[in-house]
DNA sequence: TCATTTAATTGACCGTGGTCATTATTTGTT
DNA sequence: AACAAATAATGACCACGGTCAATTAAATGA
């Protein structure tokens, strides 16, 4: 994190930011053009770059507030006692991802950080979620004898690939719920 | 499938193959611009879009086909008997896969079809690698008490975990193998 | 208050993927 | 061989993300 100074950066930031809320509000994380967003922000196009590495540095920040809202909403709910709960507790945060197909691989592609210093807002969620998850894994029945960083990592990768799979036609005649489950059953309890 | 009918249209998809084939081995997959595709062939711009639906629709196929060599191998190979052999087994394909960022970019997204009747190379590809993966699942003392389809599924999903967080400076102090191991030892054995 | 340094903004410009009306070539028919 | 219908190839054009030298505005020091 910087430290922009100036009044004029925040300012300049906070309509870019704004502007391009109000793009995805009206058409979707897809419908955003960068033009669109100066144009709206009432300022030109490099001022955008100067702002934000790239389009895809704003689309993280934009996707990082819902999914903060939504991991918000996790962290305040009493641990799931079943696999089955967990599922249904993790659903919203689900049902976001793969609201676009568009969002999907944008937070696939940035859940892991490139460089050490450049952990972006999505990166940041996902650990966070990683971290959530980690904390339900003190239930009853949950198997002991795996490290519950690993146990926790294993559901992310599920987690990927069961939204992975819904977008795929060959795979889409099961619901992400159950699909989910059949993996973090065997994956998780003792047997 | 379509059915090119005309010589000469194998004869232009050709030339543009091998064009593309020629980029990649100076410069790798990442280095290909389709203009430079073109005018290697001879032929112009739009000549390429008649023959591949968009730019990726190339890079599948020519990454197709190195993963299928990478597979024709591995279906040669005795099942392994351990996790850590079939770790090893499947090293050749996850060092292709993690060659380039936007190698591997490139395969997640594609890794799932989007249509039915669209399941391109890379698709294939993934589908044919779980077909033999799920034929090791026989050895002894792999669990009996989940579908096999379910283990082979899951096989993937670490796998594609394991190589997103090879690219994250975070976590890019594991080695490849050793990580897929701890998650494949929890996941495929008895306990 | 003015001069100087530092930081933010601008917009013309570029690279590259992708489109489409037009033109050229092949194939089928008589 | 001559013509018509179908298929392939062309290249000017567009969309859109991203760059950078030049410009303008703000902070700093005297």
């Amino acid at each position: 994190m910087e430290k922009p100074i100036q009044k004029r950066t925040l300012a300049t930031r906070a309509k870019l930011i704004a502007a391009g809320e109000a793009i995805v509000s009206e058409g979707g994380f897809d419908a955003l053009r960068v033009e669109e967003v100066v144009s709206r922000a009432g300022v030109a196009k490099g001022t955008f770059f100067a702002h934000f590495r790239d389009k895809d540095a704003l689309m993280e920040r934009l996707i990082g507030v819902r999914l903060d809202s939504i991991l918000d909403a996790l962290s305040d709910i009493p641990a799931p006692k079943t696999t089955d709960a967990m599922v249904e507790e993790m659903l919203p945060m689900l049902q976001f991802m793969v609201s676009e197909r568009y969002v999907f691989d944008l937070i696939l592609r940035y859940s892991g950080a490139a460089l050490i210093d450049d952990i972006g807002p999505i990166g940041m969620c996902i650990g966070r979620h990683e971290m959530v998850v980690m904390g339900w894994l003190n239930a009853e029945g949950v198997r002991r004898d795996v490290d519950p960083k690993i146990l926790a990592e294993g559901i992310q990768a599920f987690v990927f690939q069961t939204l992975a799979l819904h977008f795929c036609a060959l795979h889409s005649d099961i619901s992400i719920q159950s699909r989910l489950g059949s993996y973090l059953k065997p994956w998780l309890l003792a047997h």
